[in-house]
DNA sequence: AATGAATGAGCGTTCATTCAT
DNA sequence: TATGAATGAACGCTCATTCAT
């Protein structure tokens, strides 16, 4: 009835780091499949193999392991985010690597997306705790990313920076959520291509006045 | 020990009406302030100034109520929008009245603008709801609006209007949660023109060279 | 499966006086017999006839169940003892049918005084809570009507009258106590005799030297 | 991991022995500040600086731990009262003497009187267990000196001795709660001779008619 | 139609106790 | 002998919903 955990435990820290993400990775599932408010802890419990109070010995409260589900994993991608960005010099590639691995890292863990797209944002107290913390940080990146293109004449000056990174946010952030909405979804990472054509260059055919006079000068 | 209410009933479907919209607009206001969750029927119960059971001669239950808010205020939104384009001839200045419509029918009450960007998602069974239902229309109107510019010549006819959509709407659907989240918000409709600059020129200060090959024809 | 609430409901008031009432009758009597942490709500619900949360209806919490028998039933005794004595002028007399009162009432209903003895004592913040609510009440009468004994000459002058009354009601509250806990207890009214005699008239023989003086004076 | 307790131990029994004392004063100092229900074992272990459950080496469970704090303190005691009585004649005197020792061995403690006081009568089973067993030894000491004081002539033969020491027990019980209960308590060895006071000449400034009589006579 | 008192299912959390190491 | 991580039973309370009046 127990589960032995592991061949060799190095050290009792190890172990409970193990389990830990153990119950994590239940929870992801458990809240993916039936939402944060249709589970039970005993639910995340059962999924994880562990007694009810034992979730207790790592994670304060429900809410406090849904709030652990963020921060362990969107932090992560944060970094990763950032660090994928040094390697690139065009600001347009850095933009293409960020969404690409914004939509293939949710489209390979579908439960997270659905706990990232719908479960984090149940309440005003979650969303601002989200989007105050990780969200903020993604943000940030955008908008750093944006104005540095415009420093490089890449990007157009008149785009305001921060106006930039909320649409771009807001654009793939709602085809991932389609995409974990949808019953037969369609692959998320193909929406890349059509996602950016429209960021960078937008839907005019034509440039408009400003923009135009800058280029059309020798 | 009950007071009639008014001396001449025109009729009694209309003065159900009448409370139907009382109730309901007293969601609004107590789903807004205290969030879904938070909020009992008695709130509202209270909030509208009648009965508990009162409450479930109009709804059938507190999602219905829910559900009612969206029915009620997306629809008629989804269609004036709908109506604001029949006035206009470019695209473009269709894009920027619906989304201009958008931003200040929000703006202009709070409480509702909550609803919509946070108590109407807490659920995937609500979400899909939504996705299927007024957001599907409005996604629906943007795609057919960018599908007319692009046969109009307007639009870059290498974009994909169903991303194009999307990707307006995500993006509009960020500045207002953002808002609604602010404590101390900036004005929601100033950000008006920023966006529409990214999203009819994109970011890049050039043309992508196919659009530009054909652009450049004679 | 309801029980009608009496023939003829004068106002929703005197039912609802009449629900509290039978709710806390049933309280007293499943913690009487159970003990305040042996009993769950739902005992007494049952007990009452009425749902689980009917008794939240009523009562704020398990604690405030208990809190109000305390003074449901204290308050009572405490302003009966007072008004007793009020048609006695000797001191001894006075004694004797506080005393009276205090033993018959609680031999009257062995539940309650199991509340009163044992159930109501069990933590120190619901001692604090009696000795400074009705027991300070009931020590204050006995302490007034010690030094009124003292006033009057009956009561010997070199007795403290504060340490008098909490003699007093320790001893008299042991006794009660000793016949709550009896498996077969005798009979609680028939040691009022041999506790006054105490009392009043003390261990020994003699009275001690000071009091003789003055006795002694013409 | 673990230290060594000491270079030498001088036998197996008497380091049990230690540890032993060692978590009993523990859990009278954590009983006493937070009342038994209010602590946790983890806290006495905490307290007594040993594991969790190494407390279930030493007493079999929580309720044996309070159990053994009665014992090891009330035995004690009441011992030592019965020791003192014999080396005094006078039963008057001898009864000074023991309640002296009952107020003073407390005051000394506090901690220990609270347990005694409140945490060792919350629950019936609780109360007899303690009536049956210490309080019953000290009640018969009670008894007996005061039987042996109605034989010699000095306490009044109207007296019933079993009435009397729990009066007598009442009183001091009763005293010394209030003095545990008070946040800024007065000297509790200062109540006993106000209480000796009344026990032992009573109220009254006239002996009973029966008394007198018999005292009276050449 | 309206009321609001009554219902009762449902769940997060605690903590005494156990037992593998 | 000692440890402390793990266990899991137990329960007060809330609140959407019903229904007698």
């Amino acid at each position: 009835m127990k589960v032995q955990s592991g061949g060799s435990v190095a050290s009792p820290t190890l172990g409970r780091q193990r389990k830990r993400t153990r119950i994590l990775e239940a929870a992801v599932r458990v809240f993916g499949e039936r939402g944060y408010f249709g589970a039970r802890m005993r639910d995340v419990a059962q999924a994880a193999g562990v007694a009810d109070g034992t979730l207790y010995l790592y994670f304060a409260s429900k809410e406090d392991l849904l709030t652990a589900i963020l921060e362990e994993y969107a932090q992560a991608f944060v970094e990763r985010a950032r660090r994928d960005c040094q390697d690139l010099a065009d600001p347009r590639m850095q933009l293409r690597r960020v969404l690409e691995r914004h939509l293939l890292s949710l489209e390979q863990n579908r439960a997270l997306a659905a706990v990232f797209q719908i479960e984090l944002r149940h309440s005003r107290r979650f969303l601002r705790r989200i989007a105050k913390g990780q969200v903020a940080q993604y943000l940030l990146l955008l908008q750093e990313l944006v104005a540095r293109g415009i420093q490089e004449g890449i990007f157009r000056p008149t785009v305001d920076p921060r106006v930039a990174a909320r649409a771009i946010f807001g654009a793939v952030d709602e085809l991932v959520t389609a995409w974990v909405l949808a019953h037969r979804p369609a692959s998320l990472a193909a929406q890349l291509e059509p996602l950016l054509e429209v960021l960078l260059y937008g839907l005019c055919t034509e440039q408009p006045a400003h923009a135009h006079g800058r280029r059309g000068e020798p």
